[in-house]
This record gives structure tokens, sequence and C-alpha cells, in this order.
DNA sequence: CGGCAATCGTTCGGTACCGAACTATTCGAC
DNA sequence: GTCGAATAGTTCGGTACCGAACGATTGCCG
């Protein structure tokens, strides 16, 4: 290792893949690209889970289960699966726990029996009035260097790809 | 639901939002962008693994170890998990189910026996050597509809997360 | 009506992932 | 040289997450 920086390492360390690699191009910006996302993506959640929800004893599903409830109270489970981007079995579990410390109920549709809503009780609901705020901080931290602008491209180009990953 | 676009419902429920927390002001911009920094990198990840990784039976972490041992050669397991961005708890039964599927192999370090080195076996040489351009492949169509400039400011916008989540 | 297909939510088996406790090895101080 | 502190990896308990299989309920069509 010589006195390269660290930008050279990393083009050198291309230029070797591509190498390798032969005839098969590479595209390096779209690989960066997609493996940031899951970089800050895992980076943030460690994160908040540590200084924020653990306190709670909350996982990052289970605060945006509540926010979601929060933002749109009651909801059947496909739905609310759906809008927390969760497969439904996960729910089910999630949702489980919830009910364990109190802080979401289920109910039986009564016109359709094979549906269930689920909404906040009453400890839910201010444990996510405490929480959000305090979230909505972290996340600006989380952002912190990036202005207005910025932040609206970064959510803008975020949504191209979650479009193309689209289901 | 009224014939509003979804712009304006959004709108709508960040308004009624900020007005049930009254005096403690939300930064929507940081919240959209942190929040769609998870949606895409969960909507990528399934993807992946479904389309891609599923048939070579690995898991986007798998896929990470063996791109990384690749590029870099063998590597101590501390290093290791921190290129791969894994706890070391993590990595230690996750590079057991790579060996058991005899694609990786763990080295006592003669020196100091307490070190672990983990290099690529052929077979997961030849299987990443063959998988990766198809995942990158993948990756270019994840971000198909940005141009390379947005690619770019799409990974810059991201290290900053990155950075401000670090540990 | 009576059964069959569609549609809910749940269950189940499996992996990934974390953090904290534990084990083995090395190194430094006296 | 030995004992304690530091360090590398593993183990362990727990949750989250997925996808496929399942069971219950409803609606449709004869």
């Amino acid at each position: 290792m010589t006195d390269h920086t660290t930008d050279e390492r990393l083009l050198d360390a291309e230029r070797d893949i591509q190498a390798r690699l032969g005839d098969r191009p590479i595209d390096f910006e779209s690989m960066h690209a997609i493996a940031n996302i899951y970089r800050a993506a895992a980076a943030v959640r460690r994160h908040a889970e540590r200084d924020i929800l653990a306190e709670a004893n909350l996982s990052w599903g289970g605060f945006v289960i509540l926010w979601v409830l929060w933002v749109w109270d009651e909801m059947e489970t496909a739905q609310l699966a759906a809008e927390c981007d969760l497969a439904k079995g996960t729910l089910t579990g999630m949702v489980s726990t919830l009910e364990k410390q109190g802080l979401v109920q289920r109910a039986r549709v009564e016109a359709d029996r094979r549906r269930v809503t689920v909404a906040l009780t009453d400890d839910g609901e201010d444990l996510i009035e405490d929480l959000f705020p305090r979230f909505n901080q972290f996340e600006v931290r989380m952002s912190d260097g990036l202005d207005t602008a910025e932040k609206r491209e970064l959510a803008r180009l975020l949504r191209i790809v979650i479009n193309n990953a689209g289901d």
C-alpha cells in the first residue's frame, strides 16, 4: 500500500475488477448508488434503535407501525402491512408483540369476520406522540450537511429507485 | 377521500400531523429523505434476493461477503465484518454457512492464533465471478431513470448520511 | 341452498442480524 | 516468568423478517 489516497485506491480496485471481468462491462455509478442505499439504511437503523427506540423497547419496524397508525388511525392488517412495507406474516408477529406491550389493539371486523383492524391504545398514542418529535430530530441529525434542496433531491432520487424495485 | 391527488393528501396529512404536535416543529424534508432510504434499501434487497441471489442460495449479506473477499482477497474476520458492515457475531454465523456451502474457508493465523482469515474457495470464486456481473446489471435496472450525474449525486448524498450515522 | 374459489389473517420453518457474555490467546508490567 | 489487561473470535438469547402452507370466512354460481 503506497501513499495513494482512498479515492485513488478505490479507482485502482475498480480497474482491477474490470480487468478481471474482461469483456463484461460494469457500471460503477449504479453500483455505488445502490450499495450506499443499503449501507445508509443499515447505519441509520442501528443508530435509531440504539439511541432512541431502545429505551421504549421498540424496533424500527415497531416504530413504523405505531407511526402509521398514528397518522392514519385504525387500519386493516393487509393495508397496514403494505403501508409499513412488511410481509403480512411479519406484521402478524410484530403486532402481537406491540399488543403484548399494550400499545395497539386488534379488533375483528363484524361485517367480515376474516378481517382484523389494528389501532393504537391510549398508551400507544402517548408513546408515539412523545417519540415522533424526537425521532424527527434524529432524522434531522442524520441529514445534517444537506440543505433543503438536497434533502428533496435525495428523496426524489430514492423514489425512482423504489419504483424500479416495486413489486 | 375526495378527488385529491396523492400529493395533496400527503400535504394534508403533514398539516394534520403538525397541527397535532402544536409547538414542536417537524422537518418533513428530513423525514422523507430518511424514510425513503430505508424503503429503497428494503425494496432493493428483497428484489435482489428473489431474482438473483435465491438461485445461488445466497442472502444479501452472504453475497456482500463473497464480493468483498473477491475484491480484497483473504481478510481477517474483524476487518471483513467492518467492510461488510456487520456485527462480528453476525459474521461468524454467516461465514459458517458459506463455509458449509463450500464457498469460503477459514484459516487460523499461525503468528497469532486468536486471529482467523477468511478466503474464497475456488467454487466461491467461480460463483462470485458469475454472479457479480449479473448483480451489477440488476443494480443498473434499479437505477433506471437516473443519469450518470444523478447516480453520482445519489451516492454522494448518501455518503453524507452514512457519515452522520457513523459509529 | 351447497359447494368451490377467492381472500383474509395466522402459523411455521428458516435465516439474518444484534449485543452482551464467554473463551482462548497474546502482551505488558513487575 | 507469572498475572492481569487487552484483544480476536465464538456462542447465546432474542427479535425481525421472509415465503409458503394453512385455516377460517365469505361470495359466487349452479
